[in-house]
DNA sequence: CCCCGCTTGTAAGCATTGATTACATTATTG
DNA sequence: CAATAATGTAATCAATGCTTACAAGCGGGG
């Protein structure tokens, strides 16, 4: 019913797209400069153009008013263009949830790259974290990746091969957290879903618009989701052993100093 | 895409809509038997059979399928008749919600009302099994009124207020497990966030196909997500203190006997 | 009782959409 | 440079949400 809330940032410059499945490598020209822009019977690379106004629209006017005439009329070319490209409109959405999962999987990347290493708990929330900060500033693109309506996701080998790269990555983690004597349960993938319903669940209920009655500012929900976080990251991890043995002490109070 | 996982039960019994914003109470003749049902120019009561026609249509066929003029059909009655019950497609999808919602909200009574009224922690887990539970054996409805892109939510005073009310419901169990001192942390919105975002997550990781990847039937599912909330409730908990001052013991492993 | 009016249904039509087909134009490359 | 494949256009189709003008049935006041 309503928009989606604005994206924050709009990414829509669209390179790097060359390796796609249905479209082979080709050689472009560079694209026409704008005011000699006007009417050139071939595009440039009309198919990257598709995918950002397919996501412009989304991120504006929200996903389900997205139409592939509409899609075509904001690209300047004819109704039944995009087909030469997409095979229907799923395939154009599943593009752009392409685009978005790399997008995320980087993100998810660059925040583990920059927690300690160390402390596989760390890195747990720092995963968990990066996930809640993109869905914030990305609702978009996390609604179209998550909400499998607009798009063929078991279809898409890249879709599924980020996305069980993502699990593994968490699992690996947890692994380590649980030979350290980190976690509570003994049950790495128990933990593991924990934590993904978890952050996927605030995020979901953001785009859904669970929130709306809060009527805060969207940084201030993300402050919440972050306390969520971390009391739950907390009540499932076992603090570290202190070198001395010390069976089981209190977990840190991080709220009430 | 694919449409949703079947409902379950299906219950298309629709009685007691007596009550509604748009509709004022009015006498009804008594259906028209079956053989004697045809072509009636007054269909009797058609807008609770429109409601049961798109729930069923989203039932089986997934919730985009659903168009007004399908539901008319089905109805057996002209593509223009709905609008005389609803003003558009949103509302028609909205007394669904309504409905669904209603349902929902006994289902949380009566696990409430089953669990002991003596541990608030307990009441707790409840409430999250029958979310999950319910959830479960009715995706096509939990996914109407979560999912708030069909319907209009905060124009549904209906909706608004059931949900609020398990809210609160929810937050007064809480407020009792905080004074008998069974809660880790102090702020029970905290854990009402947490506990609300971890059942919706996995709910809605069902509804939107996430689950489809590990190939085992639904039942199986339901039996993990129950021993994810478990553990998730286990860790925001404290057990009861033993009668004897016993600080912080280990919460019991309920899977390594 | 019966006519008048309100409710509820129908019929027809509008604009929009996803998708297909036949054809036109450009790019590529042998 | 010409043949061929790629990429765009134009026209068309069926389906949809929704509106408007009209018809059928029901019910209450004379």
């Amino acid at each position: 019913m309503r928009p989606l809330p604005r994206e924050t940032t709009l990414h829509l410059e669209v390179r790097d797209l060359s390796s796609s499945k249905t479209q082979t490598m080709r050689a472009r020209r560079p694209a026409p400069s704008s005011t000699e822009a006007k009417r050139r019977y071939h595009h440039g690379d009309l198919r990257a153009a598709l995918i950002a106004e397919a996501l412009s629209i989304a991120a504006t006017e929200g996903i389900e008013k997205v139409s592939v005439r509409e899609v075509a009329r904001r690209a300047g070319v004819s109704p039944g263009a995009p087909f030469r490209h997409f095979a229907d409109k799923t395939a154009l959405m599943t593009a752009v949830a392409e685009e978005a999962m790399d997008r995320f999987r980087a993100e998810i990347d660059a925040a583990l790259a920059k927690a300690d290493a160390d402390d596989p708990i760390a890195g747990f929330r720092a995963v968990g974290r990066a996930f809640l900060s993109w869905a914030m500033r990305n609702p978009t693109h996390f609604a179209i990746i998550s909400s499998r309506q607009a798009i063929d996701f078991p279809g898409s080998q890249r879709l599924v091969n980020q996305n069980t790269a993502i699990q593994e990555l968490v699992d690996h983690l947890l692994q380590k957290a649980l030979s350290a004597g980190r976690l509570r349960s003994g049950d790495t993938r128990l933990v593991q879903l924990a934590g993904r319903a978890l952050v996927y669940g605030l995020a979901r209920m953001f785009t859904d618009g669970h929130f709306e009655s809060w009527h805060v500012p969207a940084t201030e929900v993300e402050t919440r989701m972050e306390a969520v976080l971390d009391l739950v990251v907390e009540s499932l991890a076992k603090p570290p052993s202190d070198a001395t043995t010390n069976p089981n002490p209190r977990p840190r109070s991080r709220r009430r100093p």
